[in-house]
DNA sequence: AATTTTACCTAACAAACGTTAGTTTTGAAA
DNA sequence: TTTCAAAACTAACGTTTGTTAGGTAAAATT
Protein backbone atom coordinates (compact mmCIF):
# COMPACT_ATOMS: atom_id res chain seq x y z
CA UNK A 1 0.00 0.00 0.00
CA UNK A 2 2.52 2.38 1.30
CA UNK A 3 5.26 2.20 -1.93
CA UNK A 4 4.49 4.12 -5.49
CA UNK A 5 1.18 2.30 -5.43
CA UNK A 6 -1.71 5.29 -6.53
CA UNK A 7 -4.80 4.05 -4.51
CA UNK A 8 -8.14 5.38 -5.58
CA UNK A 9 -8.30 7.78 -3.24
CA UNK A 10 -4.67 9.50 -4.61
CA UNK A 11 -6.18 9.06 -8.11
CA UNK A 12 -9.64 11.08 -6.97
CA UNK A 13 -7.19 13.23 -4.96
CA UNK A 14 -5.22 14.37 -7.81
CA UNK A 15 -8.25 14.29 -10.65
CA UNK A 16 -9.78 16.68 -8.16
CA UNK A 17 -6.50 18.91 -8.15
CA UNK A 18 -6.07 19.26 -11.56
CA UNK A 19 -10.30 19.61 -12.39
CA UNK A 20 -10.33 21.79 -9.47
CA UNK A 21 -7.49 23.99 -11.16
CA UNK A 22 -8.99 24.41 -14.80
CA UNK A 23 -12.78 24.33 -13.71
CA UNK A 24 -12.39 25.73 -10.54
CA UNK A 25 -14.32 23.71 -7.10
CA UNK A 26 -18.01 25.20 -7.61
CA UNK A 27 -17.80 24.67 -10.94
CA UNK A 28 -16.63 20.76 -10.86
CA UNK A 29 -19.91 18.59 -9.72
CA UNK A 30 -19.03 15.08 -7.67
CA UNK A 31 -20.07 13.68 -10.99
CA UNK A 32 -18.00 15.19 -13.16
CA UNK A 33 -15.39 14.07 -10.71
CA UNK A 34 -16.43 10.63 -10.73
CA UNK A 35 -16.78 10.19 -14.70
CA UNK A 36 -13.13 11.57 -14.91
CA UNK A 37 -12.38 8.86 -12.85
CA UNK A 38 -13.94 6.15 -14.29
CA UNK A 39 -16.50 5.56 -11.28
CA UNK A 40 -20.29 6.68 -10.44
CA UNK A 41 -20.67 9.99 -8.45
CA UNK A 42 -21.98 7.99 -5.32
CA UNK A 43 -18.91 5.64 -5.57
CA UNK A 44 -16.87 8.49 -4.59
CA UNK A 45 -17.94 8.42 -1.04
CA UNK A 46 -16.25 5.04 0.28
CA UNK A 47 -12.76 6.72 -0.32
CA UNK A 48 -14.13 10.81 0.60
CA UNK A 49 -16.40 11.72 3.26
CA UNK A 50 -17.20 14.92 1.16
CA UNK A 51 -16.39 17.24 -1.50
CA UNK A 52 -15.24 19.81 0.94
CA UNK A 53 -12.89 17.29 2.18
CA UNK A 54 -10.89 17.19 -0.78
CA UNK A 55 -10.48 21.16 -1.14
CA UNK A 56 -9.30 20.86 2.53
CA UNK A 57 -6.82 18.02 2.29
CA UNK A 58 -5.69 19.99 -1.08
CA UNK A 59 -5.17 23.53 0.52
CA UNK A 60 -3.62 22.41 3.73
CA UNK A 61 -1.58 19.71 1.85
CA UNK A 62 0.22 22.66 0.34
CA UNK A 63 -0.16 24.94 3.12
CA UNK A 64 2.30 22.33 5.32
CA UNK A 65 4.85 22.63 2.78
CA UNK A 66 4.96 26.14 2.41
CA UNK A 67 5.29 26.48 6.21
CA UNK A 68 8.04 24.07 6.10
CA UNK A 69 10.05 26.09 3.47
CA UNK A 70 9.34 28.92 5.91
CA UNK A 71 11.24 27.22 8.48
CA UNK A 72 13.69 25.97 6.79
CA UNK A 73 14.48 29.63 5.30
CA UNK A 74 14.26 30.40 9.18
CA UNK A 75 16.48 28.58 10.28
CA UNK A 76 19.50 30.00 8.14
CA UNK A 77 22.10 32.52 9.74
CA UNK A 78 22.00 34.78 6.61
CA UNK A 79 21.56 38.39 6.17
CA UNK A 80 17.55 39.03 4.98
CA UNK A 81 18.47 39.85 1.84
CA UNK A 82 20.06 36.57 1.28
CA UNK A 83 17.12 35.52 3.49
CA UNK A 84 14.84 36.44 1.21
CA UNK A 85 16.25 35.39 -1.87
CA UNK A 86 16.62 31.51 -0.33
CA UNK A 87 12.50 31.98 0.37
CA UNK A 88 11.67 33.70 -2.92
CA UNK A 89 13.72 29.99 -4.43
CA UNK A 90 11.56 27.69 -1.51
CA UNK A 91 8.46 29.30 -2.25
CA UNK A 92 8.60 29.16 -6.25
CA UNK A 93 9.89 25.34 -5.71
CA UNK A 94 6.87 24.73 -4.00
CA UNK A 95 4.82 26.19 -6.68
CA UNK A 96 6.29 24.59 -9.92
CA UNK A 97 6.23 21.71 -8.10
CA UNK A 98 3.06 21.28 -7.51
CA UNK A 99 1.26 23.41 -10.02
CA UNK A 100 -2.64 21.94 -9.93
CA UNK A 101 -2.51 22.70 -6.06
CA UNK A 102 -0.97 25.47 -6.42
CA UNK A 103 -4.03 26.78 -8.39
CA UNK A 104 -6.80 25.41 -6.28
CA UNK A 105 -4.61 26.99 -3.23
CA UNK A 106 -4.49 31.07 -4.71
CA UNK A 107 -8.36 30.58 -6.26
CA UNK A 108 -10.34 28.49 -4.14
CA UNK A 109 -9.44 28.79 -0.79
CA UNK A 110 -12.72 31.29 0.00
CA UNK A 111 -14.64 27.94 -0.42
CA UNK A 112 -13.26 25.89 2.78
CA UNK A 113 -16.17 26.80 5.47
CA UNK A 114 -15.23 27.61 9.16
CA UNK A 115 -13.43 26.58 11.31
CA UNK A 116 -10.66 25.49 8.41
CA UNK A 117 -11.29 28.64 6.65
CA UNK A 118 -10.09 30.26 10.04
CA UNK A 119 -7.16 28.07 10.35
CA UNK A 120 -6.06 28.69 6.30
CA UNK A 121 -6.49 32.61 6.83
CA UNK A 122 -4.07 32.12 10.05
CA UNK A 123 -1.70 30.04 8.36
CA UNK A 124 -1.22 32.46 5.27
CA UNK A 125 -1.15 35.19 7.83
CA UNK A 126 1.70 33.90 9.22
CA UNK A 127 3.48 33.04 6.11
CA UNK A 128 3.14 36.66 4.87
CA UNK A 129 4.52 38.17 8.05
CA UNK A 130 7.40 36.23 7.86
CA UNK A 131 8.26 37.50 4.06
CA UNK A 132 7.28 40.87 5.40
CA UNK A 133 9.92 40.88 8.60
CA UNK A 134 12.51 39.86 6.32
CA UNK A 135 11.89 43.15 3.71
CA UNK A 136 12.07 45.17 7.20
CA UNK A 137 14.72 44.08 8.17
CA UNK A 138 16.60 44.39 4.89
CA UNK A 139 15.35 48.01 5.44
CA UNK A 140 16.80 48.17 8.62
CA UNK A 141 20.16 46.93 7.64
CA UNK A 142 19.77 49.22 4.85
CA UNK A 143 20.29 46.37 2.36
CA UNK A 144 16.38 47.44 0.71
CA UNK A 145 15.59 50.92 0.29
CA UNK A 146 12.79 52.24 2.55
CA UNK A 147 9.47 50.84 1.06
CA UNK A 148 6.14 49.74 2.30
CA UNK A 149 7.11 46.62 3.33
CA UNK A 150 3.38 45.02 3.11
CA UNK A 151 2.79 46.14 0.03
CA UNK A 152 6.38 45.17 -1.64
CA UNK A 153 5.45 41.51 -0.59
CA UNK A 154 2.48 41.66 -1.57
CA UNK A 155 3.14 42.20 -5.06
CA UNK A 156 6.37 39.48 -4.70
CA UNK A 157 3.71 37.06 -3.44
CA UNK A 158 1.14 38.02 -6.77
CA UNK A 159 4.28 37.51 -9.02
CA UNK A 160 5.31 34.58 -7.10
CA UNK A 161 1.74 32.11 -6.61
CA UNK A 162 0.86 33.18 -10.96
CA UNK A 163 3.71 31.15 -11.80
CA UNK A 164 1.39 27.82 -11.78
CA UNK A 165 -0.49 29.91 -14.61
CA UNK A 166 1.83 30.37 -16.82
CA UNK A 167 4.77 28.06 -16.49
CA UNK A 168 5.16 24.92 -18.61
CA UNK A 169 6.78 22.35 -17.31
CA UNK A 170 8.83 21.79 -20.97
CA UNK A 171 8.80 25.55 -21.60
CA UNK A 172 11.10 27.36 -22.15
CA UNK A 173 11.79 28.47 -18.92
CA UNK A 174 13.44 25.89 -16.47
CA UNK A 175 12.94 26.68 -12.47
CA UNK A 176 16.35 27.32 -11.63
CA UNK A 177 15.63 30.25 -14.61
CA UNK A 178 12.29 31.53 -12.74
CA UNK A 179 13.80 31.53 -9.69
CA UNK A 180 16.71 33.34 -10.13
CA UNK A 181 15.11 36.13 -12.78
CA UNK A 182 12.26 36.89 -10.37
CA UNK A 183 14.53 36.85 -7.33
CA UNK A 184 16.38 39.58 -9.26
CA UNK A 185 13.58 41.60 -10.73
CA UNK A 186 12.23 42.06 -6.79
CA UNK A 187 15.55 42.15 -5.05
CA UNK A 188 16.72 44.58 -7.64
CA UNK A 189 13.54 46.61 -7.26
CA UNK A 190 13.86 46.78 -3.70
CA UNK A 191 17.74 48.23 -3.44
CA UNK A 192 19.14 50.77 -5.01
CA UNK B 1 -32.56 58.90 -16.99
CA UNK B 2 -29.04 59.86 -18.11
CA UNK B 3 -28.02 62.55 -15.07
CA UNK B 4 -26.67 61.08 -12.30
CA UNK B 5 -29.90 58.76 -11.41
CA UNK B 6 -28.85 55.15 -10.47
CA UNK B 7 -31.45 52.93 -12.16
CA UNK B 8 -32.64 49.67 -11.29
CA UNK B 9 -30.96 48.23 -13.54
CA UNK B 10 -27.57 49.80 -12.75
CA UNK B 11 -28.05 48.72 -9.09
CA UNK B 12 -28.32 45.42 -10.08
CA UNK B 13 -25.00 45.44 -11.93
CA UNK B 14 -23.81 47.46 -9.07
CA UNK B 15 -24.12 45.11 -6.86
CA UNK B 16 -23.87 41.67 -9.00
CA UNK B 17 -20.14 43.44 -9.19
CA UNK B 18 -19.68 43.44 -5.53
CA UNK B 19 -21.20 40.29 -4.87
CA UNK B 20 -19.51 38.56 -7.78
CA UNK B 21 -16.16 39.78 -6.43
CA UNK B 22 -16.40 38.73 -2.69
CA UNK B 23 -18.12 35.41 -3.25
CA UNK B 24 -17.55 34.43 -6.56
CA UNK B 25 -19.44 34.32 -9.72
CA UNK B 26 -20.46 31.09 -9.59
CA UNK B 27 -21.45 31.27 -5.23
CA UNK B 28 -23.54 33.88 -5.58
CA UNK B 29 -27.07 32.76 -6.77
CA UNK B 30 -29.88 35.01 -9.01
CA UNK B 31 -31.65 34.37 -5.33
CA UNK B 32 -28.30 36.21 -3.43
CA UNK B 33 -28.14 38.94 -6.13
CA UNK B 34 -32.03 39.71 -5.40
CA UNK B 35 -32.38 39.41 -1.98
CA UNK B 36 -29.04 42.27 -1.74
CA UNK B 37 -30.84 43.94 -4.08
CA UNK B 38 -34.33 44.08 -2.29
CA UNK B 39 -36.67 42.45 -4.77
CA UNK B 40 -37.32 38.51 -6.06
CA UNK B 41 -35.18 36.91 -7.98
CA UNK B 42 -37.53 36.76 -10.55
CA UNK B 43 -37.56 40.46 -10.83
CA UNK B 44 -34.34 40.22 -12.21
CA UNK B 45 -35.35 39.22 -15.51
CA UNK B 46 -37.60 42.27 -15.99
CA UNK B 47 -34.02 43.93 -16.27
CA UNK B 48 -31.57 41.50 -17.05
CA UNK B 49 -31.53 38.48 -19.99
CA UNK B 50 -29.33 36.20 -18.29
CA UNK B 51 -27.12 35.75 -15.05
CA UNK B 52 -24.30 35.62 -17.80
CA UNK B 53 -25.15 38.76 -19.41
CA UNK B 54 -23.94 40.60 -15.96
CA UNK B 55 -21.02 38.90 -15.85
CA UNK B 56 -20.61 40.13 -19.79
CA UNK B 57 -21.41 43.60 -19.01
CA UNK B 58 -18.55 43.51 -16.08
CA UNK B 59 -15.77 42.20 -18.18
CA UNK B 60 -16.45 43.78 -21.01
CA UNK B 61 -16.93 47.01 -19.34
CA UNK B 62 -13.24 46.91 -17.73
CA UNK B 63 -12.16 45.12 -20.90
CA UNK B 64 -12.94 48.26 -23.19
CA UNK B 65 -11.22 50.83 -19.90
CA UNK B 66 -8.02 48.44 -20.79
CA UNK B 67 -8.12 49.04 -24.37
CA UNK B 68 -8.81 52.83 -24.21
CA UNK B 69 -5.69 53.18 -21.63
CA UNK B 70 -3.87 51.35 -24.09
CA UNK B 71 -4.59 53.28 -27.03
CA UNK B 72 -3.45 56.15 -25.13
CA UNK B 73 -0.46 55.03 -24.27
CA UNK B 74 0.07 54.22 -27.38
CA UNK B 75 -0.04 57.34 -29.06
CA UNK B 76 2.44 59.39 -27.17
CA UNK B 77 5.98 59.53 -28.79
CA UNK B 78 8.13 58.28 -25.98
CA UNK B 79 11.11 56.16 -25.49
CA UNK B 80 10.06 52.09 -24.41
CA UNK B 81 10.68 52.35 -20.80
CA UNK B 82 8.70 55.61 -20.18
CA UNK B 83 5.55 54.65 -22.35
CA UNK B 84 5.91 51.55 -20.43
CA UNK B 85 5.57 53.36 -16.79
CA UNK B 86 3.10 55.47 -18.34
CA UNK B 87 1.06 52.42 -19.45
CA UNK B 88 1.50 51.08 -15.43
CA UNK B 89 -0.29 54.55 -14.28
CA UNK B 90 -3.07 54.15 -16.88
CA UNK B 91 -4.05 50.54 -15.88
CA UNK B 92 -3.13 50.95 -11.97
CA UNK B 93 -5.76 54.12 -12.02
CA UNK B 94 -8.67 51.60 -13.93
CA UNK B 95 -7.91 48.43 -11.29
CA UNK B 96 -8.71 51.26 -8.65
CA UNK B 97 -11.32 53.38 -9.39
CA UNK B 98 -12.96 49.67 -10.57
CA UNK B 99 -11.87 47.28 -7.45
CA UNK B 100 -14.80 45.43 -7.41
CA UNK B 101 -14.67 44.81 -11.60
CA UNK B 102 -11.27 44.23 -11.57
CA UNK B 103 -11.99 41.33 -9.12
CA UNK B 104 -14.43 39.85 -11.26
CA UNK B 105 -12.60 40.50 -14.42
CA UNK B 106 -9.11 38.75 -13.33
CA UNK B 107 -11.39 35.59 -11.35
CA UNK B 108 -14.76 34.93 -13.45
CA UNK B 109 -13.56 35.51 -16.85
CA UNK B 110 -13.26 31.63 -16.96
CA UNK B 111 -16.86 31.33 -16.76
CA UNK B 112 -18.00 32.98 -19.92
CA UNK B 113 -19.51 30.97 -22.65
CA UNK B 114 -18.88 31.17 -26.32
CA UNK B 115 -18.40 32.97 -28.40
CA UNK B 116 -17.69 35.58 -25.37
CA UNK B 117 -14.86 33.68 -24.26
CA UNK B 118 -13.13 33.41 -27.00
CA UNK B 119 -13.24 37.51 -27.65
CA UNK B 120 -12.47 37.86 -24.25
CA UNK B 121 -9.31 36.14 -24.39
CA UNK B 122 -8.45 37.62 -27.77
CA UNK B 123 -8.76 41.58 -26.07
CA UNK B 124 -6.70 40.53 -23.37
CA UNK B 125 -3.73 38.95 -25.24
CA UNK B 126 -3.86 41.89 -27.75
CA UNK B 127 -3.02 43.78 -24.43
CA UNK B 128 -0.46 41.25 -23.18
CA UNK B 129 1.03 41.55 -26.57
CA UNK B 130 1.17 45.38 -26.17
CA UNK B 131 3.62 45.81 -22.90
CA UNK B 132 5.46 42.13 -23.94
CA UNK B 133 6.18 44.63 -26.97
CA UNK B 134 7.22 47.77 -25.48
CA UNK B 135 9.30 45.50 -23.14
CA UNK B 136 11.27 44.01 -26.09
CA UNK B 137 11.56 47.76 -27.71
CA UNK B 138 13.21 48.78 -24.33
CA UNK B 139 15.53 45.79 -24.49
CA UNK B 140 16.49 46.59 -27.69
CA UNK B 141 16.77 50.31 -26.81
CA UNK B 142 19.70 48.97 -24.30
CA UNK B 143 16.71 50.58 -21.83
CA UNK B 144 16.21 47.05 -20.52
CA UNK B 145 18.68 44.45 -19.63
CA UNK B 146 17.71 41.07 -21.62
CA UNK B 147 15.34 39.42 -20.04
CA UNK B 148 12.43 37.29 -21.08
CA UNK B 149 9.93 39.97 -22.30
CA UNK B 150 6.90 37.33 -21.70
CA UNK B 151 7.56 36.27 -18.23
CA UNK B 152 8.43 39.40 -17.40
CA UNK B 153 4.84 41.42 -18.30
CA UNK B 154 3.49 38.37 -16.66
CA UNK B 155 5.18 39.21 -13.67
CA UNK B 156 4.04 43.06 -13.91
CA UNK B 157 0.57 41.83 -14.70
CA UNK B 158 0.17 39.68 -11.38
CA UNK B 159 1.25 42.28 -9.48
CA UNK B 160 -0.59 44.93 -10.89
CA UNK B 161 -4.00 43.04 -11.03
CA UNK B 162 -4.08 41.91 -7.64
CA UNK B 163 -4.04 45.49 -6.30
CA UNK B 164 -7.96 45.14 -6.17
CA UNK B 165 -7.55 42.26 -3.67
CA UNK B 166 -5.11 44.99 -0.47
CA UNK B 167 -6.27 48.02 -1.97
CA UNK B 168 -8.25 49.88 0.74
CA UNK B 169 -9.58 53.40 -0.71
CA UNK B 170 -9.09 55.37 2.31
CA UNK B 171 -5.76 53.23 3.74
CA UNK B 172 -2.28 54.41 4.21
CA UNK B 173 -1.01 54.08 0.74
CA UNK B 174 -2.85 56.22 -2.36
CA UNK B 175 -3.19 55.71 -5.36
CA UNK B 176 -0.36 58.07 -7.02
CA UNK B 177 2.34 56.00 -4.57
CA UNK B 178 1.08 52.63 -5.74
CA UNK B 179 1.24 53.77 -9.15
CA UNK B 180 5.06 55.47 -8.79
CA UNK B 181 6.16 52.34 -5.85
CA UNK B 182 4.87 49.81 -8.57
CA UNK B 183 6.44 51.60 -11.61
CA UNK B 184 9.83 51.83 -9.93
CA UNK B 185 10.31 48.63 -8.48
CA UNK B 186 9.28 47.26 -11.15
CA UNK B 187 11.50 49.39 -13.52
CA UNK B 188 14.50 48.97 -11.24
CA UNK B 189 13.98 45.46 -11.96
CA UNK B 190 14.24 46.04 -15.48
CA UNK B 191 17.51 48.00 -15.81
CA UNK B 192 20.65 47.72 -14.06
C1' DA C 1 -13.95 -23.11 1.71
C1' DA C 2 -16.27 -19.81 4.56
C1' DT C 3 -16.35 -15.22 6.01
C1' DT C 4 -15.66 -10.63 6.19
C1' DT C 5 -14.36 -6.32 4.13
C1' DT C 6 -13.80 -3.25 0.53
C1' DA C 7 -15.24 -1.05 -3.54
C1' DC C 8 -18.43 -0.42 -6.48
C1' DC C 9 -23.35 -0.13 -8.16
C1' DT C 10 -28.49 1.70 -8.74
C1' DA C 11 -31.89 4.54 -6.98
C1' DA C 12 -33.34 8.23 -4.85
C1' DC C 13 -33.42 12.21 -1.58
C1' DA C 14 -33.98 17.17 -0.57
C1' DA C 15 -32.21 21.38 -1.67
C1' DA C 16 -30.64 24.85 -4.76
C1' DC C 17 -30.14 26.44 -9.30
C1' DG C 18 -31.36 29.60 -13.58
C1' DT C 19 -35.27 30.75 -15.75
C1' DT C 20 -40.30 31.22 -17.62
C1' DA C 21 -45.31 32.15 -17.41
C1' DG C 22 -48.81 34.67 -15.98
C1' DT C 23 -50.67 38.16 -12.81
C1' DT C 24 -50.84 42.30 -10.02
C1' DT C 25 -49.11 46.70 -8.56
C1' DT C 26 -47.32 51.19 -9.54
C1' DG C 27 -46.38 55.54 -11.39
C1' DA C 28 -46.22 58.55 -15.19
C1' DA C 29 -48.58 60.19 -19.60
C1' DA C 30 -52.90 61.22 -21.81
C1' DT D 1 -59.35 60.04 -14.39
C1' DT D 2 -58.50 56.83 -17.36
C1' DT D 3 -54.73 54.42 -19.90
C1' DC D 4 -50.76 52.03 -20.47
C1' DA D 5 -46.20 50.45 -19.96
C1' DA D 6 -42.77 49.27 -16.71
C1' DA D 7 -41.58 46.74 -12.71
C1' DA D 8 -42.69 44.07 -9.38
C1' DC D 9 -44.96 39.70 -7.65
C1' DT D 10 -46.28 34.37 -6.98
C1' DA D 11 -45.82 29.98 -8.65
C1' DA D 12 -43.70 26.72 -10.87
C1' DC D 13 -40.68 24.37 -14.46
C1' DG D 14 -36.87 21.24 -15.38
C1' DT D 15 -32.11 20.47 -14.18
C1' DT D 16 -28.23 19.96 -11.40
C1' DT D 17 -26.31 19.67 -6.96
C1' DG D 18 -24.13 17.05 -2.83
C1' DT D 19 -25.20 13.24 -0.49
C1' DT D 20 -27.44 8.86 1.63
C1' DA D 21 -29.47 4.13 1.66
C1' DG D 22 -29.18 -0.26 0.50
C1' DG D 23 -27.67 -3.93 -2.37
C1' DT D 24 -24.03 -6.72 -5.14
C1' DA D 25 -19.78 -8.47 -6.66
C1' DA D 26 -15.04 -9.02 -6.01
C1' DA D 27 -11.02 -9.37 -3.15
C1' DA D 28 -8.73 -10.21 1.00
C1' DT D 29 -8.68 -12.68 5.42
C1' DT D 30 -9.53 -16.51 8.28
Amino acid sequence: MANGVVTRKDQITITARNMFRTKGYKSTSMRDLAQTVGIEAASLYSHVKSKEEILQKICFGLADKFMASMQDAQSKNWTADKKLSYAIEKHIDVVVNNLDASGVFIHDWKHLSEPSLAKFKQMRSKYENFFIGLVEDGIKQKRFRDVNAKFAVMTLFNSMNWIYDHYKPNGKMRQTEISSELSLLFLNGLTK
